[in-house]
Order: C-alpha cells, then structure tokens, then sequence
DNA sequence: ACATTGACTAATT
DNA sequence: TAATTAGCCAATG
C-alpha cells in the first residue's frame, strides 16, 4: 500500500462532517473509482495504522455498527457530535446519518 | 512465492 | 433479528 492510498483515505475520512458518517463501503468504492484499486478491508488496514489525528469513529461497517475494539467510546463521541443513533444507541442510523463528498 | 489474517460485505439460513 | 458462509483485496510473515 502506497502513501498515495493512505493520503486519499485519510483526506475523505477528515472530509466527514461531524454528525455524520461513512461506511468503509462507500469509501473503498469512491477510491476504487479514483484510484482503481482497494476494497473495503484496505481501508479499514489503513485506519487501523492511522493512529491518532483521524476522526476513525465516523466510519462504520454497513452494518452501522463502529470497530470492536473502541465501540463504546466511539458510540459516545458520535452520540456527543449529534449523530442519529438507533434507538437502543447501539449503532448508527445509516439511513440519516450517511453521507458521501457533495452530500452536504 | 505461499499461507494466513483482517477496524469488510452481501447473501443465506 | 441474528448467526453462518463465501467472496473479497492487500498486508504480513
């Protein structure tokens, strides 16, 4: 995985407004389109080595649900910048809270 | 070069 | 609604 890859993930993924989110679907879609390659567990790779500095609890699987390792906390920050939860506020409503470059 | 693994997804049970 | 299965693309050892 080339710097190139990483750039253009971490650029979509400080690209999410607060409140809002994206599934690693979605992402690894646009950078397939942009740069013909990556899947959805590519960028989740690329997350995981991010560390700190990136917003990684606004993408969820298409499940709604964030990373097992830090749910809860991620769960929190999300409830914190106003993003639409289910009810039980185990997961993301992906059908509000979903959002793609040009969205606003 | 081969096998295993993973912050995934969609279809099936 | 939740668990299982098979497909997926690249990184890692």
């Amino acid at each position: 995985m080339d710097e190139e890859y990483l750039e253009a993930v971490l650029d979509v993924v400080a690209a999410i407004p607060a409140g809002r989110v994206m599934t690693y679907g979605t992402i690894a879609e646009d950078l397939r389109d942009a740069l013909g390659r990556g899947g959805p567990r590519q960028v989740g790779t690329v997350l995981s080595r991010a560390g700190s500095g990136v917003p990684w609890w606004r993408v969820v699987n298409a499940s709604g649900l964030p990373p097992a390792f830090k749910r809860e906390e991620a769960l929190a920050v999300l409830r914190t910048e106003g993003c639409p939860l289910s009810p039980d506020g185990a997961r993301v409503r992906l059908g509000d809270a979903l959002w793609w470059p040009g969205d606003d």
